[in-house]
DNA sequence: AAACTGGTCAACCGCGTACCT
DNA sequence: CAGGTACGCGGTTGACCAGTT
């Protein structure tokens, strides 16, 4: 099959657009939208390719862009969504709304991918064998406050009754992104006070990790379980032989997205 | 002040694939 | 079904800028 060149080299411009030819952009696509882009430069009078106009559109000129700084819950969640779907960049900026995947991919290079690697090189102690978890202060603090040392550090993951109220139902990390992960605090307990957090004590983890379903690599998590997100929970913090559930969003997600499901754990 | 270095980000390139004829 | 076209995606590049030497 021969592939049709890409842009026709002649008489095309290359390189940053001009505030002027962004203008005639919109103004076109504003007025007829974008069926073709292939066609589009040439009806709209702009002496670029067609992929790059669609490039130029939406990475820069759509107008749900949202500009500045990735917070830190879209860092969090950018992490997470790596961890689950890889380089699929498109796939991520679709449950980020408003970025991009030119950003997202961007921002992951230069920031994320760094922070994970520094995350990844603190030293942890394990002081219990086997299939543990342990959370990482540096990943989940809110605040950029250097982390002070804790004996037995624990997370508080406040989700809001009406963030969780789906959890039943199929729940899109959509949804987690613009209410659940707004509402979604975490904080060390040497921030706030635990008040009106409903605690998770090992009681919690050994029904979650039963011997049973643990050690065959599959979960339940129970409605009862998941319901527990109604409210708060905390987390007791082990050492953790691995990095692939060390992650309060892998846990949360569990939570709230897979009550009554059979979930499969990788493998360690 | 100039040269150098590293970070950031917009834009490009080429491939895969869906869709059309 | 095969060939052609257009689009979307991920990887890469290069211009620009700020900080450092």
């Amino acid at each position: 099959m021969v592939r049709a060149p890409c842009c026709e080299k002649m008489g095309l411009k290359k390189g940053p657009w001009t505030p002027q030819e962004d203008q005639i952009l919109i103004n076109y696509i504003q007025l007829y939208g974008h069926g073709n882009w292939r066609a589009l430069p040439k009806q709209a009078g702009l002496l670029r390719c067609g992929k790059s106009c669609r490039l130029r559109w939406t990475n820069y000129l759509r107008p749900d862009i949202k500009r500045g700084n990735f917070t830190r819950e879209e860092e969090d969640t950018i992490i997470n969504l790596h961890q689950k779907l890889g380089n699929r960049w498109s796939a991520i900026a679709a449950r980020l709304p408003g970025r991009t995947d030119n950003e997202i991919k961007n921002v992951w290079h230069t920031h994320l991918k760094k922070r994970l690697k520094q995350t990844q090189n603190q030293p942890t102690s394990s002081t219990e064998p086997g299939r543990q978890v342990m959370m990482d202060v540096s990943k989940f603090n809110k605040h950029d406050d250097p982390i002070e040392e804790q004996e037995e550090p624990v997370y508080h993951v406040r989700s809001e009754s009406a963030s969780t109220s789906s959890v039943h139902e199929e729940c899109s990390r959509d949804d987690m992104s613009s209410s659940t992960a707004d509402n979604m605090k975490m904080e060390d307990s040497s921030m706030s006070s635990p008040e009106g957090f409903i605690e998770i004590d090992e009681n919690f983890w050994s029904e979650v990790l039963s011997a049973d379903n643990y050690n065959s690599g599959m979960v339940t998590i129970s409605d009862d379980l998941s319901s527990a997100a109604d409210g708060a929970f905390e987390l007791p913090v082990h050492a953790c032989t691995s990095n692939m559930y060390d992650s309060m969003d892998f846990w949360y997600n569990l939570f709230t997205t897979s009550a009554g499901e059979l979930i499969e754990l990788p493998e360690i």
